[in-house]
DNA sequence: CATGAATGAGAATTCATTCAT
DNA sequence: CATGAATGAATTCTCATTCAT
């Protein structure tokens, strides 16, 4: 019963993810979200106090299942470049595997639609990934810069990556792209 | 007289793009953009056919401006690896100066707002940039991938890094920015 | 049983009242009735067929009420003069003492959601008093006017009277109340 | 040029009018509004910020018509008792040609609709009026009562009367009501 | 040419009513 | 019997676009 109600939460939340990643949040109207869902207009209502509390909502699920995913197969006991590497491809694979919610994120990150109380709550998804930049910075493998420019430079350029990898498919080869993504490391390592 | 008619083209574009990169496309209503412009409702459709014309005049003009940024005070004899990072800087100086023009590049890049004609000839603005790139890979200082990626990686990565800076200036000295863009240099050379 | 089913009946109608005098019929949600009840959804249409038919039985209710009320003390013995104050202090203290049925009655005397069966109904339970009006012609006491002119100034006086004091209560002395209610007799005797 | 802008006003207030005082405010779609006014929907937002701000600027409306009305034909060299009988014959009056203006006011006087502002403003409309009762006072007229009480039992009274006489104009004689009217003095008088 | 009042299609949101549990 | 989640028609309000001045 619990999870009948879940499901139409998390029914609604989906097809609004792939409808509002493709047609922007003010192009694509609630009756379209409910449509997809398979459910009644008013049944958001029942689990969104609206429209926008419905995009927040969204966004903090998508940092989520980002920051579950990123961690895949990671252990404290790794060595910290493969570490590193580890964590760029699986946030690669991520975007890959779900590129609705890439285009969301990219979207909406700077969006004044997202409040900043769950831009927060959002980045407090991401704490265990930091976790492996200050391990790099303690072993001392890091350039000497702010951990804050370390991850935004790799964070920026994975995700351009993945932006050019799901435009351009065909004339790319995979060997160039973790070449792609194994240069990122040159950026960052002292 | 055509100046003026010019002119008045000129500030709807600057008043739509701020008013956009604060609030969105569809956040933004005509009647907004036409008062902050200072001309009628009806002017706005003597120079564009529609919202959705002037969004993607809009999209080239600020390319044509990030172009002719770029390139400021470069010359095809200048060593290579300077001209790569005095292409880093200017893109950076042009958006720190001109934020909304970052945030409006950021989130209408993607869209199905901006047809494939617009992307394309916006492309085709940078394409005296990509001769920087060319001349890095005749002089063999890049690693040895598309050239592609190694434009995206580096375009990410500045646009990141401007987007911390803009997000963060008061914690954030131009000394680590600067040694952040010269980290980008690590990631694309050999 | 019955005495537990007339409980939430009439939970029901004191909940609808309450809420219809403050924020109208249409400005109050069932949805509202029902949890100010105590009582599901569901329940309401076990006992009214639907909304239009819970505010005409919410009418007659308030009427009958109001009938009961107004005779308190009543005995034909009377003298008329003595009788006619009586009834007005009655309806008075009724209306003093239950705000809401007064803007119930106000606002829905006239409203075309009342239908005429309803307002006929409503206009019988009022039958009692008019014999104190009859006995009043009888005995040559009122002014040589239809009864319906007499009882309807006497009604809408005492109603003002009472919305004054009621949206006054501070700057207003019970003594001129009652003047004020002595003197409709004024107006409507020889 | 300025009066046809203020013919769409007028046109929407009185639509309103006349709809509103049949079906209620929340009974009536401001689409039904606009159609009855011939005039496209969005121009009622032109005008009016909201169906609220509508309502009560219909309200301002309705007082200052019955304001003007009431002292028609009144001069300060009547005397008082005249200049009463005037000022209740006018109300009926106005009301009698005027019914959908009766049944608003009675209607949203007490209404949550109308805010604490508008109904201030419409007070002050009726302050020319308030100066036959304080006349009436100086000369001594009028029962030893405040005169708040001795407006409120006129008032409540002719209203009173009026919609009896709109709803039984068949069986109620002109004489009758006019005779009504004069009862209405005696409670007042001293 | 420039203007901005007018338009009405379209969007978000609400709520009376139903019905599976 | 009682419940309240689900529904979708109906309502308010917005805004791109037009066109008379």
């Amino acid at each position: 019963m619990k999870e009948k109600i879940q499901d139409k939460k998390i029914a609604v939340l989906r097809a609004a993810l792939e409808l509002i990643s493709e047609q922007g949040f003010q192009g694509t109207p609630m009756s379209q979200i409910a449509e997809k869902a398979n459910v009644g207009m008013g049944t958001i209502y029942r689990y969104f106090s609206g429209k926008e509390d419905m995009i927040n909502a969204l966004y903090i699920n998508v940092k989520i299942r980002l920051a579950h995913c990123a961690l895949t197969g990671y252990s404290e006991s790794m060595p910290v470049r493969e570490s590193f590497l580890l964590l760029l491809h699986n946030i690669a694979d991520f975007f890959i595997d779900n590129p609705a919610e890439l285009f969301f994120i990219e979207q909406y990150s700077n969006s004044p639609l997202i409040t900043n109380a769950t831009r927060e709550e959002g980045f407090r998804m991401l704490e265990q990934v930091h976790n492996i930049f200050k391990r790099a910075r303690e072993e001392n493998l890091l350039k000497n810069l702010p951990i804050e420019i370390i991850s935004t430079l790799a964070y920026g350029a994975i995700l351009s990556l993945v932006k050019l990898w799901l435009s351009n498919k065909e004339s790319l080869s995979k060997t160039d792209f973790d070449a792609g993504v194994a240069a990122i490391w040159d950026a960052v390592k002292r």
